[in-house]
DNA sequence: ATGTCTTTGTGAACGCGTGCACAAAGATGG
DNA sequence: CCATCTTTGTGCACGCGTTCACAAAGACAT
């Protein structure tokens, strides 16, 4: 561990929260913004009010990166921008495939969000023969066989899948073969990838399942703090019955 | 108004934490496919294991819910199964409108898994006048004049917003006015909701900068190893349990 | 240079989530 | 009925993330 300075790793810090990494891309979104707005400086508080969170985490985030604030002024709007695209490793290309061209498969490719961000759409890739060679969103479709193939030639290490639960984990197994290290998963499946792959999922169905147990929650209060019955505004038409006083239909032997 | 929220003192267990609901449908995942190939019951070791999570969060996430499990047995499945859907309001049909039918709300529209959980698409709004009366999915496109109209006769009460970001927070601020109380939102923008308004975001762009993070990170460690010993990464000093954990940054005054 | 004013950067306290480890509970067998 | 074995339910400790609150740092005016 023979170093010049033991201690100081500031800019090049590799203990950066998790929680923070999550937060980066909106601060980026929030100062692009900005940024187009030709706005020079922003306070913290500013930047976490567009960013939609508290302004002592934005502060306490950004400290993590470095000190790259003036005191009294603010925050250098451009030099953020930069300074946190290359935290995320965004200032170089990123090679993607998406694996799965169906509904959401066909609407990602179509996406623009992605290459201005620094995401190349560099195949897509889809089991069907009949899809093969037919472009989507200007791009051909290829096909499965020539998975590794294509992996490999791109240099691609990003990979989303988006195709029927039931091909997920064996497309995933594949995709990490050949050499993919992070993958982005739309089936409702839970994925096994080896160690230093990472899997962030996205699950329409679990976000809003999450949503109905708040919504029922709240109904719940409501129908109580009103006396009683659940007759309150939202009710849906059909369902008669509300979300209290249900019977189990099965008990525990 | 309204905000009287912290007076609940949990007439009976109702105090479920968040990471605990946000894990509860997939656990209810993997117990509907259990229930499909009539397996009657399962311990929290197989059931954690379908569920890509330790069997430990398991059991204490099950144990805010009550106590449906048999010791020395495990868990009824069916039983299980019907006491998360309760507990996740699935037990009743949920109406929902997709606002902004492009390529993300038509992939949406047409998405299987929403009626399998008890998710109904009650109407698609946009405002392309030339989209109307279209139908996407079997449903017919409404134009957005409607939205109120639309939310009102359908006891609406979750909305998915799928606009470019620009038309977000307008169409938001619709929903929530005409009675929508919980927004999926797609478009990559901060909403802003009154009190008692539930937000859950997905945003694509913000799932792939976060793998970025990591890949870069991975692709520096590696050539760091190669060549490069700038500095010790991570030195696990004591396998133990050190009280003294992450070196403090310090500062040079 | 000195003082005032603004805003950052961070120490410290707190709360939540996680995982270990084990006693209690019940099944099962003799 | 007792012994043993399996698996749950949970007390506890630890670490991470959030938030407060404030001293320090710099800008700006005089
Ligand atoms: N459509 C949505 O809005 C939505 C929302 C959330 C989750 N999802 C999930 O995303 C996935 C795709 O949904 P979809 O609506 O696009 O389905 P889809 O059926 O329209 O498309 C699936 C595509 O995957 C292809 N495919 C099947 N097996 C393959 C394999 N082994 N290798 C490569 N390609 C293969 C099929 O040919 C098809 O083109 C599903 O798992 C679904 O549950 C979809
Ligand atoms: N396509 C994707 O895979 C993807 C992924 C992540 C995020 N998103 C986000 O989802 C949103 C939709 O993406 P898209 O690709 O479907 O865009 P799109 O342009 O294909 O569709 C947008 C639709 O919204 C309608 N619209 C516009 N203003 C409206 C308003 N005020 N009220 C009602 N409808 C309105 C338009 O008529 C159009 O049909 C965007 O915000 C995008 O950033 C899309």
């Amino acid at each position: 561990m023979a170093t010049g300075r033991t201690h100081r790793p500031a800019t090049r810090s590799r203990g950066i929260p998790e929680a923070t990494v999550a937060r980066l891309p909106l601060y980026l979104r929030a100062l692009t913004a900005l940024s187009e707005r030709s706005v020079p400086t922003v306070s913290s508080e500013e930047l976490a009010a567009a960013a939609g969170v508290n302004s002592a985490k934005l502060r306490k985030d950004f400290s993590y990166l470095g000190s790259y604030g003036t005191r009294g002024v603010g925050y250098d709007v451009e030099y953020l921008v930069y300074q946190i695209s290359r935290e995320l490793g965004l200032t170089q290309d990123w090679p993607v495939v998406i694996v799965g061209i169906g509904n959401l498969g066909a609407a990602l490719a179509n996406y623009g969000g992605f290459a201005s961000r620094g995401f190349r759409v560099a195949a897509l890739i889809d089991a069907d023969p009949a899809m093969a060679g037919k472009p989507v969103a200007g791009i051909p479709v290829q096909h499965t066989d020539d998975l590794e193939k294509i992996i490999d030639e791109n240099g691609v290490s990003i990979g989303v899948i988006a195709t029927p639960a039931g091909a997920a984990q064996q497309v995933c197994d594949r995709l990490v073969a050949a050499g993919v290290t992070s993958i982005l998963n739309f089936a409702p499946t839970v994925l096994s990838v080896p160690d230093g792959v990472d899997v962030r999922k996205v699950d329409l169905s679990i976000e809003l399942q999450i949503l109905a147990f708040h919504e029922q929650r709240k109904a719940g209060e409501e129908a109580e703090a009103a006396g009683e019955s659940e007759a309150v505004i939202q009710t849906p038409k059909e369902s008669g019955k509300g979300p209290d006083g249900d019977v189990p239909a099965v008990m525990p032997a």
